[in-house]
DNA sequence: CTTGGTTGGTGAAACGTTAAATCACATATG
DNA sequence: CATATGTGATTTAACGTTTCACCAACCAAG
């Protein structure tokens, strides 16, 4: 019953337990005649290494964890961008034989499960410069990507995405579109967070057509579903005049279509919606909806490379800092201004 | 840089490394005096015991996995509920000091790293009886949870939704609303799979109020976004004369109500909807989703704690087999037929 | 004064692996 | 023939814990 090791292959195989060693880690050293011997026997037994002692040999445990801080209660569940992050995540550590750990983490939670467990790597979602979580990562001397946070210090590594071309392109649409009184629902406007940037690209657009920057037009309320759907009210205030809303993620818009929806204001002929991160359903929301594309799994994939290629040093010194490009699907939430 | 290690402790408090350790595992062997002491260093070197080293001493590794056989391609990523459940797990998990690791599964692959890594558990999420990797881990002989797969033998673990039930609710509900061709989104109705339960419970329900089952109603598509949405050439086929749908799933209930927007068709008027799971959104679909409830999160916490019960040992001796009760929540789909 | 128990502590082995150092032997080189 | 070169295997130590067996000192009881 008590697991098979090294040992009892060895001595089944009548060689010593470095000629297993060796030949499990192919290092070279055996003839093809001990080679074969030794595998035959690994095969019989169903033999496999453990993991913990060749953690505790070589201090690391093919083990990287993604790292999500609860932000705000129930911002997480209620977004299905994580997951299909995670899912990505996995996918690329799972080719290169690492394992996924998954870490919610509280503000004031210590971060000592990373010595802990030797984790080999983190890949942390949302935070941004000057947070504590940040500050106790950094302390921490382990390997890091950074997603989703803009940081000066430019010897981290990051993936971003191209968020300013996103509120860019988003805005510039709406405005060939000839609307002028663009709201954004931008979430906290964070300096240099990924809201920030897309912000600059919206004033960036405006700016292009000659168009005026209203600040009443910006709400900072959370991009989450009912964030979006309280917003509606605010929206459809006559005084305001807007035409067209910029929401800074998918869930919001939805929350907002929805709002706008009770409110007898139909989307798009009465206002245009513009989403950001095209989740799996926005092709199926009615109306569809228009949205900044990504490839959050391709974007998962990207992130656990570059993480590995710290790891295992290999770093193909690309730069440290990767931003993906980013596309305006167009879709049914919006129209023409009549 | 060199990890401090339980021997830097001992020298530093002049005690032996056996003490330190019993220290921490306060054991109760130690004056107070000596714990006093021991702890202050401790805290001063910040040492934190190594994961790796209580891993190859104690076999355990205080680390579960989430199994989530690729079942579908695209399955996973297109629904929320399975990030949800994860959530759920992950902070059960994390109570108990325990730490998730997820695990995507392919149909061929080895399951070798259970016995590599010493996981302490596994939560299996929609496999079924027969299924070859059922087969591959319960030969692992490691701590199991099935999530929603029936199994016959009593020894194992589960934790399932009343699914019965579920389907018995929302068939009531449309026929309480005058529905008589009710058409059912099932899924494929593997023989004791959930689809295959919640598919009883709507037979009852059919026989309950004397209305005649016809299997021409049945449709065993995969209940996906897109699935739900190719449905809908079929639902309107106007020989069958369906006045409702009851969609397995509210990612296909979503799929299928666009289709039917796209030609023409409304909800509720035209024909009601009722789905199952009620995730995050389904409050914000338009018009919102009628739906058979459950509290995912809850559900992955007492999935969890029935895990954990069994690891530590603590059985409470509840039973093996967790039902959990479901409810209909009737938002905007459904409507008495005209 | 011996015996025996309790209290607080230590030393050493073991968990399963890998890498560095070593060794035995055969073949090639001067 | 003696010495170098190489090949393939082995021995041993180390990684950081925990536990088992042991020990010293003290006190109580016979």
């Amino acid at each position: 019953m008590g697991k098979v090791t090294i040992k009892d292959v060895a001595r089944k195989a009548n060689v010593s337990v470095t000629t297993v060693s060796n030949v499990i880690n192919n290092s070279g050293r055996t003839s093809p005649d001990t080679i074969r011997k030794v595998k035959q026997v690994i095969e019989e037994l169903q033999f496999s290494p453990s993991a913990s002692a060749r953690n505790l040999r070589d201090k690391n445990s093919h083990l990287i964890a993604v790292v999500v801080p609860f932000l705000e209660k129930g911002r997480l569940q209620d977004n299905p961008f994580y997951w299909q992050l995670v899912l990505g995540i996995e996918e690329g550590a799972r080719n290169h034989q690492f394992h996924v750990i998954l870490l919610g983490v509280d503000e004031g939670e210590s971060f000592s499960f990373v010595s802990e467990r030797h984790l080999d790597g983190l890949i942390v979602v949302g935070t941004f410069e000057g947070s504590p979580i940040l500050n106790q990562i950094l302390s921490l001397d382990v390997p890091c990507v950074f997603m989703d946070s803009y940081m000066s210090d430019s010897s981290l590594y990051q993936v971003l995405l191209d968020d300013e071309m996103g509120g860019y392109l988003g805005t510039k649409h709406l405005i060939g579109l000839g609307h002028q009184r663009i709201a954004l629902l931008s979430g906290k406007l964070q300096q240099d967070g990924v809201n920030y940037k897309r912000w600059l690209g919206y004033r960036r657009a405006l700016e292009e057509a000659g168009l005026p920057y209203d600040p009443e037009l910006i709400r900072e309320e959370p991009v989450s579903t009912v964030g979006g759907y309280q917003a509606s009210q605010y929206i459809t205030d006559p005084r305001m005049n807007i035409t067209a809303v910029f929401v800074f993620s998918d869930v919001g818009a939805m929350g907002l279509i929805k709002g706008l929806y009770e409110l007898g204001v139909q989307v798009p002929r009465d206002i245009s919606i513009v989403g950001f991160d095209d989740l799996f359903y926005t092709d199926f929301m009615i109306p569809s909806l228009t949205t900044v594309n990504q490839d959050i799994i391709e974007r998962g994939n990207i992130t656990v490379r570059l993480l590995l290629d710290q790891i295992v040093g290999e770093s193909r010194q690309q730069s440290r800092k990767v931003v993906l490009p980013v596309s305006l699907k167009v879709r049914q939430s919006t129209a023409p201004i009549h």
